[in-house]
DNA sequence: GAGCTATATGCAACTAATTGCATAAAAATT
DNA sequence: AATTTTTATGCAATTAGTTGCATATAGCTC
């Protein structure tokens, strides 16, 4: 049962267009990376690994002082392992937030702080909506004549609108009870 | 800037009581662990190497035959450490979710084998959601009379309630969606 | 012309997390 | 009486992910 999913976010990703290691790494920090990220380093290690086990091709453009560009392209054998990994289950590994732990310290500590880190959550929550927003409405602004290729990019993008919108007014929530909590907390003794 | 979310998170389950690395991983479970998962090694290893910085005591009890237990309680230090990691901006490392990969795909492979993996995604929240409502009918029914001390923990909870709600939805408009994608792709020549 | 940004790749060292195995014995079940 | 589950800990090996650095050049700004 090996997961890897790294691997298979970039055969994903390779799907649609031959990219390089450069290239897969910006596509990571717009699209699909929104649901997986991952840094230049493990991509390009990631790469190496594909190659060697005959997920994907590589052409190696020689370019004219840069470094050698490598095209990485899907193999059958790569778009095989895609395939066949989209039927194994998804193990959802539940969402490690950090937040989560600092509320359960409110009480033990001063709920300012625990606070000050909703308020910056929240405008996170808020910078990423507007971007998804803005995505939808150039893009996806009519789901159901979209080509049937983009109709599953579509509905990651919408999960992304609908768990930010939540999480705002989820925001909003917590900062309305929280001002109930008697700022010092009484330290265990 | 070191993260170490784990410890943290272990330290903060010490907050309330003092616990064997064996009862911080049935806390785990049940609790933080919705938010924060993590082996039974790991939490080991972390208690060994908080023990080592000294922001844990251990309280070695011989048992007559079991392997002695290590009782562990929070020290002042740790106290302090956690207190000071709350200050600290959260970096929330976005979900990493192998469901999108997966939708990525649509259009490449039968859609068949996504919609699957949606339905099981759908009886997870269900089940979620039914034990998350479970503990907020018998512990939080009146969020503003809950001690300080625990309405973070609601809040929390909360979270989980809203998440899995707005994800159940998701599950059915994408269901939805994919009813009008044609079943078998076209390979790209 | 000095410094910054973008393209493009990669090594080395490290931390974090998972998986499989092993020990040990009480309590509960069959 | 034998088996399974629960309590309780831990080593070793592997995989995953991060951080810092290094190379190499073109184009842009100050």
């Amino acid at each position: 049962m090996h997961t890897m999913s790294l691997s298979h976010a970039i055969l994903t990703a390779l799907l649609d267009e031959d990219l390089t290691g450069y290239a897969l790494a910006k596509q990571f920090d717009v699209s699909l990376g929104f649901f997986w990220q991952a840094s230049h380093q493990q991509i390009y290690r990631e790469l190496k690994g594909l190659h060697l086990a005959g997920r994907v091709n590589v052409e190696e453009v020689p370019q004219h002082g840069k470094p050698d560009k490598r095209v990485y392209s899907l193999t059958t054998l790569g778009r095989d392992m895609l395939e066949s990994w989209i039927v194994e289950s998804t193990r959802a590994r539940g969402a490690k937030d950090e937040l989560f732990i600092k509320l359960f310290n409110v009480g033990s500590v001063p709920v300012k702080q625990v606070t000050l880190a909703i308020e910056q959550r929240k405008a996170e929550h808020t910078r990423k909506l507007e971007l998804y927003r803005k995505i939808e409405m150039r893009n996806y602004t009519s789901p159901l004549t979209l080509p049937d290729r983009k109709k599953g990019v579509y509905l990651s993008l919408l999960a992304g609108i609908r768990q930010e919108q939540t999480a705002l007014i989820w925001c909003d929530d917590a900062l309305d009870l929280l001002t109930t909590v008697r700022s010092n907390p009484k330290v265990k003794g």
